[in-house]
RNA sequence: GGGGGAAUUCCCGAGCGGCCAAAGGGGGCAGACUGUAAAUCUGUUGUCAGUGACUUCGGUGGUCCGAAUCCACCUUCCCCCA
């Protein structure tokens, strides 16, 4: 018997597809727990906005990586597949089945494929002087010093696209290694087996209104006052919480620049635009297998499931 | 009742005789994505058998080789004086 490899079930799909629900599903009947595959619900005291399950919803299943951080400290990829990794570890070594339930596309790519590479940490000093550097003498300026740097990842990186060409220079200055050679040379070893489950969208009109009534719901449970009080101890200044869909909106609104129905709006559209580009990102994913929400796709999801964890 | 201003492509908003299918922004649509990813960025957005043709700039009729741009009338809206 050689080394098995631990079986993780994932799912993904959309803002408002019915995630949540499905994992808590199949954790019932599969023995599972959950790990939240999400960037936002790492976070403590952001819980309207983020639609994380409160505890009568999680049903007694377990989950992971919710409720882990302070707004003030910062989340990043990196952070997750190491926590992730972690929590599949311990969830298998009781026997029981990690169910990865999220919708950071990135983040549970990398996680599943195992394809981060090891290199040096962000410098935010770095990091904020490459950006005077941009506004200054704009970014194709900066693009260019990428350009001698690493010209192949410069060629891929679109010169306005300022945020990658700085984690791009970084990478080139900093690990003696360029981004376009550590990308080539890798060598995906993937940690755990998975399964897939991807909760296909709907069409876009029956998406959208989903997301537009699910956002009027949060407003009624409180949202405002959740965003107030973070925004009280100082969520618009942290480096990654502040980026949260459903906070940000409000600011104009605390700040009396803007009408409440204007922010809501606004927050409508940004959920919107983002469950659109969660399903370009899922797009391109391979290996992901199309389970159709409704009524019965606990079921046909669960069969999916029990059938696979059988195999080797 | 008198005087003045405005009507532009899905929306806002430039254009003020040809270089205008019409700037710019928003929104929509599509896409990228390897340590900020709920972030960041890109493309596209009148129609069609698409280096070209055709229909658009409140309506109708004029002027002109030529009009979104000028004139007349009409419709609607806004402002000022009554």
């Amino acid at each position: 018997m050689t080394d098995m490899k631990n079986k993780v079930i994932v799912i993904l799909g959309p803002t408002a597809s019915g995630k949540t629900s499905l994992g808590i599903q199949l954790a019932k009947s599969l023995n599972g727990e959950i790990i939240s595959g999400d960037s936002m619900q790492v976070y403590r005291g952001m819980d309207i906005g983020t639609a994380k399950p409160d505890m009568a919803e999680r049903e007694g299943i377990p989950h992971h990586l919710i409720d882990i951080l302070d707004i003030s400290e910062k989340f990043s990829v990196a952070s997750f597949c190491d926590l992730a990794t972690r929590a599949v570890e311990d969830i298998c070594s009781v026997g029981k089945t990690p169910i990865i339930v999220g919708g950071t596309g990135m983040y549970i790519e990398t996680l599943v494929s195992g394809r981060l590479y090891e290199t040096e940490s962000a410098d935010e000093d770095k990091r904020r002087e490459y950006e005077r550097f941009a506004a200054e003498n704009g970014a194709t300026a900066l693009h260019a010093r990428l350009a001698e740097l690493d010209p192949v990842s410069a060629e891929k990186i679109h010169p306005n696209n300022v945020k990658r060409v700085i984690r791009a220079i970084e990478i080139a200055e900093t690990g003696g290694n360029t981004k376009s050679l550590l990308e080539q040379s890798l060598k995906a070893d993937k940690p755990f087996e998975s399964l897939m489950l991807y909760l296909t969208p709907p069409d876009r009109e029956t998406m959208y209104s989903r997301i537009n009534k699910r956002v009027d719901i949060m407003m009624e449970s409180g949202l405002l006052k959740e965003v107030t009080e973070l925004d009280n101890i100082g969520l618009r200044n942290t480096p990654t919480a502040s980026q949260a869909i459903g906070y940000k909106e409000f600011f104009p609104y605390i700040d009396g620049e803007a009408s409440l129905a204007e922010c809501v709006e606004k927050l409508k559209q940004h959920t919107r635009n983002y469950a659109k580009r969660q399903t370009t990102y899922f797009g391109h994913m391979t290996g992901l297998i199309p389970v159709s929400a409704g009524e019965n796709s606990g079921e046909s999801a669960k069969r999916i499931c029990e059938q696979w964890l059988k195999t080797l």
